[in-house]
This record gives C-alpha cells, sequence and structure tokens, in this order.
DNA sequence: CGCTATGATTTGTA
DNA sequence: TACAAATCATAGCG
C-alpha cells in the first residue's frame, strides 16, 4: 500500500526498526494515502464509526490531533523529499563541472547518489521515529479511557443500581441481560461488566456502606416486584405442595401484599422445589427481603432467619457458587441463612 | 487541595 | 474466559 516514498530510496536495507515504523504509521492512519482534509477525514471517521455518538465526540479531539500530526509528518517528508532531490542534483551538478577537469566513472557517481540518500534516508528514519512517538503520546493521552473517565448519567447508574440489588443473590447478568442494560444504559457490554465487577466487589467489601442505597432500590422496585411475585405465586400454587400461612398480613402498604408474604414464605420454606419459578422470583425475593427487612418484625414470617445481611454471599466470601443454578438455593437453608452480620 | 466515589485496567485464578 | 482482587487515575465534592 504505502509507496509514497518507496519509489525513491531506502528499500537495500531491510531494517527491522524502519518496518516496525512504517507499519505502527500506517496502522494508526499517518502514512498511507490521504484521505481528504483533516475535518471532513475526522467526520467521516466518526460517522463510520457509528453506534455511540459520545463516544466519536471523546475521539473527535484525538482525530484532529492525529491529523494535524499526519499533516506534519507528510510536509516534513516532503520537505526531506525535495531537499534530497535539490542535493543530489546539486552534487550532480559539481561532479558533471568536475568532469571536464578529470574523468568520473559512472560508479562514482552512483556512489555518491547513494550515500546521499542513506544520509537523507535516516534523516526520515527520524522523522518517523518522533512522528511514531508523538502518535503514542497521543494515544495514551487520549484514548487511555483512565484518564477519560465520565461518569455514567445518572439514569444508567439508576438501572444498573436496580439491575444489582433486585438480583442481589446472583448479581452476574448474563450475556444477553448485560446487552440489555448496555442498550439501556447507552454504554457497552463491557462497561456493564466493569461495573458489576467493581459493583460486586465495592458492595461485598463494605456491605454496611450500601445498606442505605440496597433499601432504597429494593423499596424503589418493591411494588413491581410485589406484582410480579403475586403473579408468579399463582402459578406455582398450582403445584406447590403445602402452603402454609402464617397470617403475618404486613401494615406494609403494598398491593396483594398477603400474596406477596405468602410467596416468600413458600421461597424461603424448608422444601422448595425452585425449579418452576425460582430464578424468576428469587430477584423479587431479593428485593422484597429488603424491604421487610427494613420494615422489620416479618422475620418469623420468613422461615426465622435473621433476614439481612450478606444474604447470596456464602461463607468462603463469594456470592454463591456461580457455576451452580440459581434455581438451587440449598434447599435446607434459605439463601439468608448464612448470616454473618458484619455490617458496620 | 484533600478526600471519597467511580470507571477502567492489571493481575492472578479456576 | 469470566471473574475477584488490587490498583490506577480521574471526577466530583466540600
Amino acid at each position: 500500500v504505502l509507496t509514497c516514498i518507496r519509489g525513491a530510496q531506502e528499500e537495500d536495507p531491510p531494517d527491522p526498526q524502519l518496518m516496525r515504523l512504517d507499519n505502527m504509521l500506517l496502522a494508526e492512519g499517518v502514512a498511507g494515502p490521504e484521505k481528504g482534509g483533516g475535518s471532513a477525514a475526522a467526520a467521516a471517521a466518526a460517522a463510520a464509526s457509528g453506534g455511540a455518538a459520545d463516544n466519536s465526540i471523546e475521539h473527535s479531539d484525538y482525530r484532529a490531533k492525529l491529523t494535524q500530526i499526519r499533516q506534519i509528518y507528510h510536509t516534513e517528508l516532503e520537505k526531506y523529499e525535495q531537499a534530497c532531490n535539490e542535493f543530489t542534483t546539486h552534487v550532480m551538478n559539481l561532479l558533471r563541472e568536475q568532469s571536464r577537469t578529470r574523468p568520473i566513472s559512472p560508479k562514482e557517481i552512483e556512489r555518491m547518489v547513494g550515500i546521499i540518500h542513506r544520509k537523507f534516508s535516516s534523516i526520515q528514519m527520524q522523522l518517523k521515529q518522533s512522528t511514531c512517538e508523538a502518535v503514542m503520546i497521543l494515544r495514551s493521552r487520549f484514548l487511555d479511557a483512565r484518564r477519560k473517565r465520565r461518569n455514567f448519567s445518572k439514569q444508567a447508574t439508576e438501572i444498573l443500581n436496580e439491575y444489582f440489588y433486585s438480583h442481589l443473590s446472583n448479581p452476574y447478568p448474563s450475556e444477553e441481560a448485560k446487552e440489555e442494560l448496555a442498550k439501556k444504559c447507552s454504554i457497552t457490554v463491557s462497561q456493564v461488566s466493569n461495573w458489576f465487577g467493581n459493583k460486586r466487589i465495592r458492595y461485598k467489601k463494605n456491605i454496611g456502606k450500601f445498606q442505605e442505597e440496597a433499601n432504597l432500590y429494593a423499596a424503589k422496585t418493591a411494588v413491581n416486584a410485589a406484582h410480579a411475585a403475586a403473579a408468579a405465586v399463582q402459578n406455582s400454587q398450582a403445584n406447590s405442595p403445602t402452603t402454609p400461612n402464617s397470617g403475618s398480613s404486613g401494615s406494609f402498604n403494598l398491593p396483594n401484599s398477603g400474596d406477596m408474604f405468602l410467596s416468600m414464605q413458600s421461597l424461603n420454606g424448608d422444601s422448595y422445589q425452585g425449579a418452576q419459578v425460582g430464578a424468576n422470583v428469587q430477584s423479587q425475593v431479593d428485593t422484597l427481603r429488603h424491604v421487610i427487612s427494613q420494615t422489620a418484625g416479618y422475620n418469623d414470617a420468613l422461615g426465622g432467619n435473621t433476614m439481612y445481611s450478606p444474604h447470596g454471599l456464602n461463607a468462603n466470601g463469594g456470592w454463591q457458587d456461580a457455576t451452580t443454578p440459581s434455581s438451587v438455593i440449598s434447599p435446607t437453608e434459605g439463601p439468608g441463612s448464612v448470616h454473618s452480620d458484619t455490617s458496620n
């Protein structure tokens, strides 16, 4: 592809260093064919990248700078080439003049030209080197995302937190779930993964600190969860073995609270085969348990276990084994039974 | 400016 | 390869 300089010189030594530089410049789009004027190229690149708009905006500055480097590189290169040619013809003229006084072999001329070209190509090499350096610096400055960290929008954080706290017993979104969250939050899937990675580790590290937040988001989604859980319980009750009713009609002003608690009971009770509703309801249980723990006094209705605590966290300090399906949440003891109240 | 919050990266592991 | 943990580097706040 690159034939700009090729014609003139520097093809004899298969210099690996030079190859490296050339390749890099090519890869960075500094060398190679000119693609229209600076801003136009930037705009085109931004448009071509499609997808996240903020991403291209973020990179437009980088693009502009890169174009600048590219232009400098090309003008310098041209200058060098021109100087090289001028100098060559100058020397040729000198030699021609001398040829009047003494015989000059074509071989000698060739040798002189070779020397000149080598000199200039070493200069070019330096140019390429410094251009590469500039590009590298630019990259680290603009593309290292850590330097350009932006907090996610309030709304995005909201969505992520909602998911996290409503799946607290197993906050590992599937690939599809990540994609959906990414879409909803206008961020990338890796950002979602990063977020959950950070959230899990930080939540686990200091649960007390997140308690308030947890309750907030639990309450936030409680209404929806209640509806969903109630609906789910309608289905599960059809083939559920027993449905004990230990009253506990809550002063909890949610619609269908009665069903909600029944559902809780059957889920946390000893022998529940979580296969049917299990996974779906589990998230709602998480949410509900938060609310319940907050309102206090309903613990007995939930099987007697101390409810809140790092539920979902096992003794080893991890969430339940990620390899086991979430539908089997230790049948004998509810998810909340781990209980190692370390909050605060 | 010092502090904490937070997104991203690096490193090590199963 | 996904994750945990440690770490980095910046954002944002008082």
